[in-house]
DNA sequence: AGTAGGACGGTTTTT
DNA sequence: CCGTCCTACT
């Protein structure tokens, strides 16, 4: 994985057409055989995706169904370019979005063209590492050197804090996180300070939005580092502004890939489209058909193309049709679910208005699923307008292949303990943990299933979580490191320059800071030059001139130490690795393991330069993969992902399809949320099982749920309603038989259509579908559907929250909290528990809950009770669960 | 300099 | 309700 660091020439290849290396060439020669023989690595496509591989030239859509060889088709697409000898390795750029795919991509193609080839190709990465790829050779015309600082998410709050305070502005009013995820927000759309909407400048910082921003910028540049979404802007600016350069790009790429389109945003777009060449000239053309192209000599489609940029910019004719634009895209409309990170489903759903003539390859043989799986998640995800639309089919047809269970639970501890005995089931039968997941739709419900594992002693990893670079005494040593790799590092000094504690404090380090700034120096500069001067009280003095006495010496040591030794050094004698020896927390000991892992991990790289370069882009933590587990996480770190048996928890409304996702998403929201559970679905081979729960402890409060609405989106004929079967009593009350509520099943559903009057609009036969769903215990979470529970969700906005200064949102689902404490728009408080709107109960009254049963009132807050339980015990519940007895 | 206690928030995550 | 983060003490 040592590919950035070495860089290779510019134009290293000679102006002509490219043999392939020899070791690919033989084996694509040898593989051809006779001419009705396809090579090697084309066998056991489907027509689809063979298509998908051989249609080199020209721009290509393949829509990518789950499950449907996508990087089989990525991978092999780019070793037949190379064997047939279209492109050198160098000339084809090919894009992830993460690290995790460009590995996997590399690797692959390594499996086909052999290990040592694929080290040739310089251009695949992810949009990240690439832009640092073209950044640091172009750094001088984004005003950096090259040897420009990455910063992470962590620094760029800080240094924006710091922006806010030196404005004048009140830090806590304007948070620094908040404008750094506007600045992100910004990035991610490609626009500068001088491109931001008026009303987001406005909306900041009583209007310096763009003030800030500019001086962010103006702050990253002196300090020669960058974002990461300057990253992507950066290259970007270059373009635009250096024709020549971005003509030189225009030459080299012969080929471009692009994995998970659909997950692109505006600024990547824009920088896939200038490298793609000026798509607007193909409206001129409009043979840009793939097929007709197909049987092109390929020295034209490579060496040949040398066509001048400028003169296609004209799109002239012949410019057009010399200049195609090879550029291939591979995604999945339906799997696009990082809207709210700034994806651009439209990138997709718009490729053949950008790309005319573009040929869009649909693959839609499945080879994960069964077929009623598949069937389960095509019915579902057809409820989304604005697709391309796939239909996914497998020729699995397998009778003992089980239908998708639907499960209902009380609470989300039967949830868990129900999907504990599922599993142990499983086990029995000889099924490995390793083949298990359970995904949720938030974090939060994972805690019960981690509970119950733990009592059951079941082996389970969570996937997701904080990532180990994210830790605490990783980023200090980091910071030690930057700081030695490069002494103008400000931001990763002043992290690091008490650590461990030297008594310097806020002022010493002020005073530093000021000296910096006053005298254009690093701050480690200062801090050398005023541990020299008497400007400072003997003991920070002492202690400044350690710091910067031990840098020098690390700093020289750089050149002669073996990094792994240096930077074990340091770690000794900054007191750093003593600090946790001598700490007697509990996280001491895993943290010194941690720090230990980190040196190790830097033996893989030939310099503190190099490893520091990837550790800013690169850096995951390999999950424990050894043992026999299950695997729990979330939807989103699901994608790309597949298991033989999968769980679906928590199908609420509210909780999935996410309350917020439809208060700030609206029709799009929903759609995006059904994406989410169209990928949940297809990520299971075999065994699908989807639960839901009547009642949820939310935000501490009981809340009774209604089944998410994508349940009734599931085609009868696929779905089966299982009885939970298990001995705790299913759905029963364990708090007095017969108290259900009783004859209120069958109401409206507040969001339209209920499952018992029609299905959803492309339902099969809708009438059977009442059938199935009629079985005891559907029915019986059906009878929960009170009215207590409808009042809730149906009046929501009546109920909800009066909705004060910006951004104040009802984030709960269910009823919400209905108070609110001091909010303030423009400084001034305006409100102080609002909505407190006096329950119609008293203390003392009789009341009666469905989980719980009878009990009385013990204390009221608004329009939470607290209610004595004869069997439950004390418990807290809004006042609209309860009825008065 | 370290911690107790109040305020706040509670969807999803990469680089 | 619970966990995190920040402030304000000692």
């Amino acid at each position: 994985m040592s590919g950035f660091s070495e860089d290779m020439p510019f134009f290293d290849e000679p102006n002509a057409r490219p043999t392939a290396p020899s070791g690919i060439a033989a084996r694509a020669m040898a593989a051809r055989g006779g001419q009705n023989s396809a090579p090697d690595y084309l066998k056991g496509l489907n027509p689809e995706q063979r298509l998908a591989v051989e249609t080199t030239e020209g721009p290509v859509l393949v829509l990518a169904g789950a499950g449907t060889g996508k990087t089989r088709v990525l991978t092999t697409r780019i070793a037949h370019i190379l064997a047939t000898g279209k492109a050198f390795p160098s000339q084809i750029l090919a894009v992830t979005f993460t690290n995790k795919a460009a590995r996997e991509m590399k690797q692959r193609i390594g499996i086909l063209i052999g290990e040592g080839n694929v080290e040739g190709m310089p251009w695949l990465g992810t949009f990240h590492s690439i832009g640092v790829k073209l950044l640091r050779r172009h750094a001088e015309l984004a005003g950096l050197r090259s040897d420009f600082t990455i910063l992470d998410t962590d620094d760029v709050v800080r240094l924006i804090k710091q922006l806010i305070q030196a404005e004048g502005l009140d830090d806590k009013r304007w948070p620094a996180k908040q404008f750094a995820q506007m600045i992100d927000g910004w990035k991610n759309k490609g626009q500068g300070p001088a491109d931001i909407a008026e009303g987001d400048a406005r909306s900041f910082a009583n209007g310096k939005g763009r003030e800030l921003y500019k001086a962010y910028q103006e702050r990253l540049q002196t300090l020669n580092a960058c974002d990461f979404g300057d990253l992507l802007c950066h290259p970007i600016r270059i373009f635009r502004a250096n024709p020549d350069v971005l003509k030189d790009y225009h030459r080299r790429f012969k080929y471009i890939l692009v994995d998970e389109y659909q997950d692109t945003n505006t600024a990547q777009y824009m920088w896939l489209r200038l490298l793609a060449q000026r798509p607007d000239a193909g409206r001129a053309a409009t043979s840009t058909d793939l097929r007709s192209s197909e049987g092109r000599k390929p020295d034209r489609a490579s060496a040949g193309q040398v066509a001048p940029a400028e003169a296609s910019e004209r799109s002239s004719h012949a410019a057009v049709s010399e200049n195609k634009v090879n550029i291939c895209c591979v995604g999945d409309d339906d799997q696009s679910i990082y809207g709210w990170r700034g994806a651009e489903v439209d990138n997709i759903l718009r490729f053949d208005k950008d790309f005319p003539g573009a040929t869009i390859i649909r693959l839609e043989r499945n080879y994960r699923s069964t077929a009623h799986i598949l069937g389960a998640a095509s019915h579902l995800i057809a409820h989304n307008e604005g697709r391309f639309g796939k239909t996914l089919f497998t020729d699995r047809n397998d009778p003992e292949d089980g239908k998708v269970n639907v499960h209902a639970a009380w609470d989300s501890e039967e949830e868990a303990r129900a999907i504990g005995e599922t599993i142990e089931a499983y086990q029995r039968q000889k099924h490995n943990l390793n083949d298990m997941a359970i995904l949720v739709r938030a974090s939060f419900q994972m805690r019960a299933f981690e509970d119950r594992f733990i009592t059951l002693g079941l082996n389970y990893r969570v996937i997701g979580g904080p990532r180990f670079y994210e830790r605490m005494e990783i980023r200090d040593a980091l910071a030690f490191f930057r700081v030695v790799a490069n002494s103008g590092d400000d931001l990763a000094f002043e992290r690091i320059v008490n650590v461990p504690k030297r008594g310097l404090g806020e002022a010493t380090i002020r005073q530093i800071h000021d000296t910096a700034r006053a005298l254009r120096i690093p701050m480690l500069e200062a801090a050398g030059n005023l541990a020299e001067s008497d400007e400072l009280k003997p003991k920070p003095r002492a202690a400044l001139r350690e710091v910067a006495a031990n840098f020098e010496r690390w700093q020289k040591a750089l050149e002669t130490k073996p990094h792994t030794e240096l930077a074990e050094t340091i770690l000794e004698e900054s007191g750093y690795t003593d600090m946790w020896k001598n700490d007697r927390s509990a996280e001491a000991p895993g943290r010194l393991e941690n720090l230990k892992e980190l040196i190790r991990s830097m033996e893989e790289y030939e310099s503190l330069r190099s490893f520091l370069e990837h550790v800013a882009l690169v850096m995951d933590a390999e999950q424990n993969a050894g043992q026999d587990a299950v695997s729990i996480m979330t939807l989103h770190s699901a994608k790309g992902l597949e298991f033989e048996t999968v769980f679906l928890p928590g199908w609420e409304e509210g909780l999935f399809p996410h309350q917020r996702a439809l208060d700030e998403g609206g029709r799009s929201g929903l759609e995006e949320e059904r994406r989410l559970a169209y990928v949940g679905l297809t990520r299971a081979k075999k065994n699908l099982h989807i639960w839901f729960v009547s009642n949820r402890q939310i935000h501490g409060l009981w809340q009774s749920t209604i089944p998410s609405r994508f349940l009734e989106e599931l085609p009868e004929s696929h779905v089966e309603i299982a009885e939970s079967g298990n001995s705790y009593g299913g759905y029963g009350n364990p708090y007095g038989g017969g108290s259900f509520a009783s004859g209120r099943g069958g109401r409206q559903n507040p969001y339209g259509a209920s499952r018992f009057d029609s299905v959803g609009a492309n339902a099969e036969k809708s009438g059977a579908f009442s059938n199935t769903y009629s079985t005891p215990g559907w029915q019986r979470a059906q009878a929960n559907r009170t009215e207590a529970t409808d009042r809730n969700w149906g009046t929501r906005s009546g109920h909800q929250v009066e909705r004060i200064g910006y951004g104040e949102t009802d984030s709960g689902y269910g009823a919400g909290r209905t108070s609110v404490k001091g909010r303030t728009i423009d400084g001034e408080l305006v409100a102080k528990s609002v909505a407190d709107k006096p329950s119609p109960f008293s203390v003392g009254d009789r009341v009666f809950h469905q989980k719980f049963g009878n009990g009385n009132i013990s204390a009221i807050e608004g329009n939470k009770l607290t209610i004595d339980f004869d069997k439950a015990g004390q418990k807290r519940v809004l006042d609209g669960f309860v009825a008065a007895v």
